[in-house]
Parts: structure tokens; C-alpha cells; sequence
DNA sequence: ATTATTTCGTATCTATAGGTACGAAAATAA
DNA sequence: TTATTTTCGTACCTATAGATACGAAATAAT
């Protein structure tokens, strides 16, 4: 990658998109999109209130931005699992080893903030809740394209729209994160989704 | 009941305590709790401002009070199907049913007013908070019951601690409720549903 | 009537949110 | 130097949220 060459006219520009990105996603993770304001953001990161706007735009385009980012941080790694072309049963496995991982060993929080974006979705702005449906409507895509191939293999049943099974899915996957963020422990999470998933056995 | 007698000295209360909590739950229900205020409320109940804190305390009182009115509404008749001594197989078509009913045909909502609230539970005040918490032990142990006794009868697989069945119950039951507010069609829903709990079968 | 009591609701307060005006600062080009 | 360009961040604006002070109003008791 060829960094953008410094030689521009005006004063340098100092604030720190990535810094300011990381710090309003893991404060908006850790505690809530809605409860974390671009006050605290700016104290938190050093970054000016005006700063914020020129980069972002508005409280939108940060939100908007920053689901951006927890995708491919955190929602790509996951979908990928399902292509890596394991077998069902080890699919299965590392899904559930992979949300149900020692988050607070990694240093990261519990819970899913594309989850908690959408459970809050009508207090969002128009730009993040657009990104929002679009972004669901790639985690459905990827899943059905899965269920597809399993399907194929004999792996999962094929009397079941793989709509259904895609929303199932998602509903386990959601229903995970939300436990975890409610303090269920992680052992009991793990034997949830083991059941959950379980039963997509043909 | 015996009326309260209106021989009281000051000026009569005119405040409708539960006119003001209908609209309040209507308006949290439809749109979502902490895009309500208590303004709105006032406006739309004709409730003046602090009359409702007379009443109420604060906003965390009158949410709280909320759900208090929404769980006797729309979870205790929910949870009263697993108590109505009909077979496995009834309950779960009487429990979709319930939960997948026309709801703009009898002018509620879409969604669960509890599980909005459980999604945003740190946004909430103590009360509230408190209370969810409450309902929601209230909620897992109603069903865990419920499993208990389908165990007994052969209708629930034996292999499987209760506790864990009861949080994958209260997960398909959150999705669902979430599906629905997204806009899923009801068909799916049900689909999902049907998915999800004829598993529980042994 | 007068007093005591209770509730009423207008007008107001305070805090904080999102958002911006604008002059200073820091660089390059002339 | 001086002019031009670009970004900087302090100080401010506006709107709305939750919450309340307080005098008026409405009743029962004296």
C-alpha cells in the first residue's frame, strides 16, 4: 500500500480516523450505541467535537462507520467459518468456539454489537440502519449459501425451505449473544447452541 | 371491589392513572421505550407533566409501572398456555398461535414490549432494570416447569438439563418477537417457530 | 365564612445531547 | 515575505430530555 504522499497544501491533519473508530467501537460494544455519546468519544480519544464531524459527518456517519468496521472485525471472521470447507460437524463446533470464546481474556466484551444495533434499530439513524439492513441481508446470504452446501453433502435436511434455516440460524446466533451480554454463563451458552445447532442434522 | 370512598378532604384527583399507562405502553410497545418521552406521554394522555411524577416517581417509576401492566397483558396469558393442561403437541400450536396472532387486525403491535426492554436493559433505570431481571427469572422458571412436567409425560427428551431447554425456549420465543418487529412475514415466523420447538420433542 | 388539606398545571430549571461559527495555526506556493 | 490553502479546536448554539417550584383551584372540616 502506497501511503498518500504528506506534500498537501494546508495544515496537516492530525486527528486519527482508526483511533477515533476503535475507541467509538469498543465503548459502543462494551456499553451501548445509545448510551455512549460523541462528548465521551472525544474525552475518551483525544479527538475535537468538530474534528468528529468533519471526519464522520454526523452521529450517523460515525455509527455508520464504526458498524462498518465491527463487520469485518468481527462478523466476517465468523461468516468465513462457514467457508472454510470443514465438515458439518466441525463447522458446527468452531461456530460455538467462536462466539463462546473467553472474551474477557481477549480483552473484549461480551456480547454482539451488530446484535444490539439491531435490536435498536428505530433509534437509529437513517444512514447506520440502512447499513444495518444490508448488512443482515448479507449474514442471510452467506448462512443460506451454507445451508445450500450442506444440503448438498446430506449433511442437513432437506424438507426445510433454507430460508427457514437461515432464520433459525440467525435466531440462535442472536439469541447467544444476547445471553451473553444478559450474564448467562458461558458453559450454559455453549450447551444452548450445541442443541441449537444439533438438531440442523439431517 | 368496594371503591375508594371519595370522601377524601383536598381537591379530587383527576389524573387517570390507567389511561396514562395505556398510552405509555402503547407508545413504548410501537415504537420503543427510550423513544418515548415522557412529553409525548403527556400530550398524548393529557396527562400534565407532573402529574405523572405524582404519580410515578420518575421515568424509571412509570417504565417500571409499564411493565408491570405488559406482563399481566401479554406474557401472563403466554405463559398460562404451558399451565392449561393440554398436550405437547396443542401447547406448542397454541403457543405459535398466540405469538404469531394478526396483530394489526386486533391493533397491537408487532414485537414484545419485554424483550424491547431485555434488549435495552442498561439503558434503563434500576427499577426497571430490577424488575426485568424479575420477570425474566420468572419467565425461565414458569417454563422450566412446564419442561419439568413434559418430561414426565415422555413429551421432552430426558437427556438434557431443564435449564438449558428453557433458555434455548426463551431464545426462540426473543427471536421470534424480534423477527416480527423487523418486519419477517408471519409465515416465516411460523415456520421458524415450528422449527424450533418440534425439536423439543423426544 | 374560614381554615386545612390535597391536587392541579403553568412556567421554569438544569443537564446534556447533537451540531457549528469562526479565528488561530500550520503547512505549501508564489 | 506574503498569499493561499487546509485543518485545528475553543466557545458557542439550539433543542429536548428529565424534573420541580409554586401559586391557583377544589374539596371537606370547623
Amino acid at each position: 500500500m502506497i501511503q498518500t504522499p504528506p506534500l498537501k497544501r494546508g495544515r496537516p491533519k492530525t486527528l486519527n480516523r482508526d483511533q477515533v473508530l476503535h475507541v467509538a467501537l469498543m465503548q459502543y460494544w462494551a456499553n451501548d450505541p445509545l448510551d455512549v455519546s460523541i462528548n465521551d468519544i472525544c474525552a475518551l480519544s483525544g479527538a475535537s467535537k468538530p474534528g468528529i464531524y468533519r471526519e464522520f459527518g454526523n452521529d450517523d456517519g460515525l455509527k455508520s462507520a464504526v458498524l462498518e468496521t465491527y463487520w469485518t472485525l468481527a462478523v466476517e471472521p465468523f461468516l468465513s467459518i462457514l467457508e472454510s470447507n470443514q465438515s458439518f460437524d466441525e463447522t458446527i463446533a468452531a461456530l460455538i468456539d467462536f462466539m463462546t470464546q473467553d472474551r474477557a481474556a481477549m480483552e473484549l466484551p461480551p456480547g454482539c454489537l451488530f446484535v444490539m444495533m439491531r435490536a435498536q434499530r428505530w433509534q437509529l439513524g437513517t444512514s447506520t440502519g440502512a447499513k444495518l439492513d444490508h448488512c443482515r441481508q448479507q449474514f442471510l446470504a452467506r448462512v443460506s449459501d451454507w445451508i445450500e452446501r450442506s444440503k448438498k453433502t446430506g449433511a442437513i435436511r432437506q424438507d426445510m425451505p433454507t430460508k427457514i434455516i437461515a432464520l433459525y440460524f440467525d435466531a440462535q446466533h442472536a439469541g447467544a449473544m444476547r445471553m451473553q451480554k444478559e450474564g448467562v454463563s458461558n458453559d450454559h451458552v455453549v450447551q444452548v447452541l450445541q442443541y441449537g445447532f444439533t438438531t440442523l442434522r439431517a
